[in-house]
DNA sequence: ACCGGTACTTGATTTGGCTCAAAGCAGGCC
DNA sequence: GGCCTGCTTTGAGCCAAATCAAGTACCGGT
């Protein structure tokens, strides 16, 4: 288990020098998400960001905390999960250019997921009134966060589409198929980057019935 | 089954003597979603806007269709439902002030969802051209849709955690438990606005289970 | 090298919920 | 009324997947 059940380390980088606003600013215009936002306009309204760096283990947030901060990863990478052990499930893991927690931010509601780095990760967070500047200022940007929020409301879609009616087995066949759609063409082996416990659970399955339908799947 | 194979009657209302556009701005103002917004100020964009009467058995798009317009809902209810019979899934029903397709619209993708009238609805469609306008033109309006947007992700961040780890009768009580959330106080009895058949695969279970874990939670 | 601890596999057993089947039960229509 | 069609309920049997239980392989640490 990657996230501990105890608040862990929470490391708030030193100010390197440069003010906060203005390097979250140079941080956030090198990613897809802000391409052609310009750097310096949405430097000012960045005044509340903050950007940290924090260690594989740290939480950044749980379900049912009020959402305070959006996330961006800048680098790292975090994994999102719902429930609490022995009962986790992953949702996703998420790594450069994803945000965390805009939509429970923009509603002020509460986080729905458990949020914790897995590989040790720069972040810039930016407290809701960043946010609803940076949307009023720039609706490049704003309908760029509704492109990024449907792409994940798709994703949901199709996984409560497989979830039901669907046998472990074509669940785990729709995964190899998907892995080997986004692998670079004439490559013939998978691999996965994530252990297979929390495949199993990303999958709705335990980890026995996932080894299982691997080999099942690899006979064929 | 209330949403047929193949394609219904599906009808445009005559202009009614107003231009539709205005008619369209005139509509949305009504709703809480444009609330604040002003109305004459995004009639213009709204060139390409229809307005939609749909009788009983509209399907208005199905999965996998490129999506073409945003629909917001005036009046009636329209279906989101997964799969294609025997398999079909209920995703939820949509009334007064629900959009449908808008992050799918935005993205250039296909419908991830079927959509189909099960209660005479009129209907504001709108292209996507017109709705990039309106973000663009209303800072408040993209605020809007991404916390719309949100509410929607939101909810099924929670039926996903729901269908793991979670026994039929879990399913059932969390139903009753919200139903009796948004009840009136005091009430007593839940009545389903649904056919038990249609609940049951919102729930991910079969019309049996369903009747079946109803009657051992009643007698509880 | 030795020893935890963790991840993964493999086998045996149990079980929740689906399938199949049939019997109420209601509303619509002639 | 009487029939039909579709929804709901109830029962019996079965199967996919979870659970329980070893056993194996791979680390990182002392």
């Amino acid at each position: 288990m990657h996230v501990p059940l105890d608040r862990p380390p929470y490391a708030v980088v030193a100010p390197p020098g440069e003010p906060p606003a203005r390097r979250a600013a140079r941080l956030l215009s090198g990613l897809p998400l802000f391409d052609g936002v310009p750097e310096t306009s949405f430097e000012a309204p960045l005044a509340g960001a903050s950007v940290l760096s924090a260690p594989v283990g740290t939480v950044l947030f749980r379900a049912g905390e009020p959402a305070e901060v959006l996330y961006v990863v800048i680098d790292g990478r975090v994994r999102l999960t719902l429930g609490r052990p022995p009962t986790v499930r992953m949702l996703a893991t998420l790594g450069r250019g994803d945000t965390i927690g805009l939509a429970a931010l923009l509603r002020g509601d509460v986080y729905p997921v458990n949020a914790g780095v897995v590989e040790a990760a720069l972040l810039v967070g930016l407290p809701a009134a960043t946010i609803r500047h940076a949307i009023d200022a720039h609706p490049l940007l704003a309908a760029r966060l509704i492109g990024d929020m449907g792409a994940k409301l798709a994703r949901f879609v199709r996984d409560i589409g497989g979830f039901t009616q669907c046998t472990a087995r074509s669940r785990v066949a729709r995964l190899l198929y998907e892995l080997h759609r986004e692998a670079p063409k004439g490559c013939t082996e998978i691999v996965f980057d994530e252990p297979k416990r929390l495949i199993a659970t990303r999958l709705a399955m335990t980890p026995e019935t996932l080894s299982r339908e691997l080999h099942a799947l690899a006979a064929q």
